[in-house]
DNA sequence: ACTATATGTTAGTTTATACTAACGTAAGTG
DNA sequence: CACTTACGTTAGTATAAACTAACATATAGT
């Protein structure tokens, strides 16, 4: 799960996964839309989300297809669910406190 | 939004932020539980998570109290719940092109 | 078989990030 | 006021990550 962070973590990897999040796109018009940046950049960074299993490659002819893989963000969704309801354990923590003043 | 993701990607950071969870912590506390990793580097890695919104720091008397900051993790989050969605969209489109090809 | 296209891989270098050591600060204690 | 406790800050260094240039591979077309 740590690894979908550090995967998460770089600004052209991020920018990739939101291209990606609707529809597959070739390795090659994924490197287009990073100008300051060389393809084989690109593809290394494809690498790592690919590693990190929030993208999924599929080969047609010469080219590659990647797409998002939804389910490779699982683990980290659930942590910071879990992050999001101490927001709720908090509030709950405060009025018990309250009740205890106010017998 | 992005800087929330950059200070989760670090190992002693992620794992300060579990810690404080809960209950709010005095920083010496904090870097008690870590070994082989100075007290100025968690203090440092304190600040970054501060700087992002992640945590908040609360003074008392010589100490310094951090706990976990939940609001800071909402972009974040509905980032990633954009990112699990799109898995029903796919179920959706390929229900919608089965379909097509048995009108 | 030869050439073009689309892409990945590797070694080496640059750049960003984390770490350490030394110092600074602010509140409490005798 | 001197001393201690509990921290933070900074400058410089070490380490890890990203980038580039050159090379490798695999498919498709002629």
């Amino acid at each position: 799960m740590f690894e979908t962070i550090q995967a998460m973590a770089e600004p052209t990897r991020l920018a990739i996964l939101k291209m990606v999040r609707r529809r597959e796109m070739p390795a090659g018009a994924i490197a287009e839309k990073f100008k300051g940046i060389t393809r084989p950049a690109v593809s290394q960074h494809l690498r790592v989300l690919k590693d990190a299993g929030l993208v999924t490659e599929r080969r047609e002819g010469t080219r590659r297809l990647y797409s998002l893989r939804p389910e490779g963000f699982g683990p980290l969704k659930s942590m910071l669910e879990d992050f999001w309801d101490s927001k709720l354990e908090r509030l709950k923590a405060a009025a018990e406190k309250q009740r205890k003043r106010k017998p």
